[in-house]
DNA sequence: ATTTATAATTATTCATTCAAAATATTCTGC
DNA sequence: GCAGAATATTTTGAATGAATAATTATAAAT
C-alpha cells in the first residue's frame, strides 16, 4: 500500500486535485459520466470525501452536476472556448495595466529576469511554455488581487479541458516572444494603457491562431 | 400547473440558499465560526448534505475553510471590498460593451424599458434599487457569457458580505440615474467605447460614494 | 406492432456510525 | 500557587448503510 496518510490538505482537496488531473488528462473525457463508485473503488475511499470534491470541481466549472443523475465532465462548445478566453484576456490584460501602475522596481526586475529566461528558451519548446506560464502566473500575483487569481485560475482549469489545450500554438512561437517582448517594455515604461492594449493584442493574436 | 417536481434541486443546494441568506442578513457573521452540528440542528438535517453545502459556498468564496477547524464566514478587508468591486466594474463594462455591439433591436428595446421604468421610480427608494439590479442582470444576460455570468453572481454574493452592501448609496440615486441615462444613450448609439466608458465611470463614482 | 404502464434494477442522496485530531480541563508535582 | 502533562471533551473528517428517485426493460393491451 503506497498511503502514506500524512495529510497535508483534506482529502477531498486531495481527490478534487487527483479528478483534475484525469480530467486534464483526457481519462474522463467530458461528456462523459462520472461512476462514483468506480472512481471510489479506485482511490480507495468512501463516496463521501469523493462527493465533496464533485462539489468543489462543480464550482469551478470543471463538472457539471444533474439533479439524481451525477456528475458529468463539462464539455466545452466553440463558443465557450471563446467566452472563457474572452475573460481570461480581459482579466490578465487588466492584470498587467494594474503591475505597470503599481509594481516596485524590484518587482518588474523579477518580470524581466523571467522575460530574459523566456528569451533564452526560444528554442526550447517545452521549456518555454514553462516559463511563459510563470510569467503570467508571477504578472498576476503582482496585481494583488486574490479574487481575480481565483478566477483566472479557475478560467485557465476550465480552458484545459479543451483538446487544443495550448494557449500558444507552436508555430506562433516566435510571434508570441515579440509580443511578450513589446509588453515587457511597456511594463518597463510604467505604460499603463499600452501595456494593456498589447497584453489584449497578445491574447487576441493567439486566439485567432488557435482557431 | 406550478408544483411539477417535489424535489426542484437537491438537498444541499437548498441548504446552501439557506445558509447564504443567513450570511447575508448577518445571522452569521463575518470571521465567525460554523458550527455544523447547531446548523444541522437547526435545518433538521444530518451533516452530510450541510458539509457539501459548505463546500460550495467556500467555492464562492462566501466562507472559508481552514483543515480540522472548519468553516468560517468570510471577512472581507477593505481591500478586498476595492478588489471585488475592481472585477466588477472590469466585467460588467465589458459586457455593457459587448451588448453595444452584438445586441439586437429587441434586446436595446428591452433595455430602453427596464430604463424608463427606473426614471419613473427616481422617487421610491426601494423600487429604483430593484430596477436598476434588474437592468444590471438583463445586461449581463443579454452579453451573453454564461462564464462571466457566474463570476459577476459570485462576486455579487460576496459584496453583499460588506456591512454597507448597497452599490448605490441613497445619495447618489439621482447621480446614478443620471449615468444612468448616458449609458442607456450610448448603448442606443451602439457606441462601443462610450458604453464601456460610461459604465466604468458609473462603478467608479459607486465605489467613492461608498467609501 | 406500437404504445403505455408497471416492475425491477441501478445510482444518487441523505443519515447514522466510527475514528482521529485539536482544544480545554483537571490533576499532580515541584 | 504555578507549570506541565495527561486525560477528557468537543469537533472535524471519513465510512457504511438505508432509502428515494429515475431509468430501463418487459409485458400487456389496444
Amino acid at each position: 500500500m503506497s498511503a502514506v496518510t500524512l495529510t497535508p490538505r483534506a482529502l477531498y482537496q486531495e481527490v478534487a486535485e487527483q479528478l483534475r488531473q484525469r480530467i486534464f488528462s483526457r481519462e474522463l473525457e467530458p461528456g462523459s459520466w462520472i461512476d462514483e463508485l468506480k472512481i471510489a473503488q479506485d482511490f480507495g475511499i468512501s463516496r463521501t470525501p469523493l462527493r465533496e470534491a464533485l462539489k468543489v470541481l462543480a464550482a469551478e466549472g470543471l463538472i457539471t452536476m444533474k439533479v439524481r443523475r451525477g456528475a458529468y465532465v463539462t464539455e466545452m462548445s466553440e463558443k465557450d472556448l471563446r467566452d472563457v478566453y474572452h475573460l481570461l484576456s480581459l482579466l490578465e490584460s487588466d492584470a498587467a495595466g494594474v503591475v505597470a501602475t503599481n509594481a516596485t522596481a524590484e518587482q518588474l526586475q523579477a518580470l524581466q529576469a523571467l522575460h530574459d529566461e523566456l528569451e533564452g528558451a526560444a528554442g526550447e519548446r517545452e521549456r518555454f511554455f514553462a516559463i511563459n506560464e510563470q510569467f503570467h502566473m508571477l504578472l498576476l500575483e503582482l496585481a494583488d488581487n486574490r479574487w481575480r487569481s481565483q478566477m483566472v485560475g479557475d478560467l485557465r482549469k476550465v480552458m484545459k479541458l479543451n483538446r487544443h489545450n495550448s494557449l500558444l500554438k507552436t508555430g506562433r512561437l516566435r510571434e508570441s516572444l515579440a509580443e511578450h517582448r513589446a509588453i515587457m517594455q511597456a511594463l518597463a515604461a510604467r505604460d499603463q494603457a499600452a501595456t494593456v492594449q498589447r497584453m489584449q493584442a497578445h491574447f487576441t493574436n493567439g486566439l485567432t491562431a488557435a482557431a
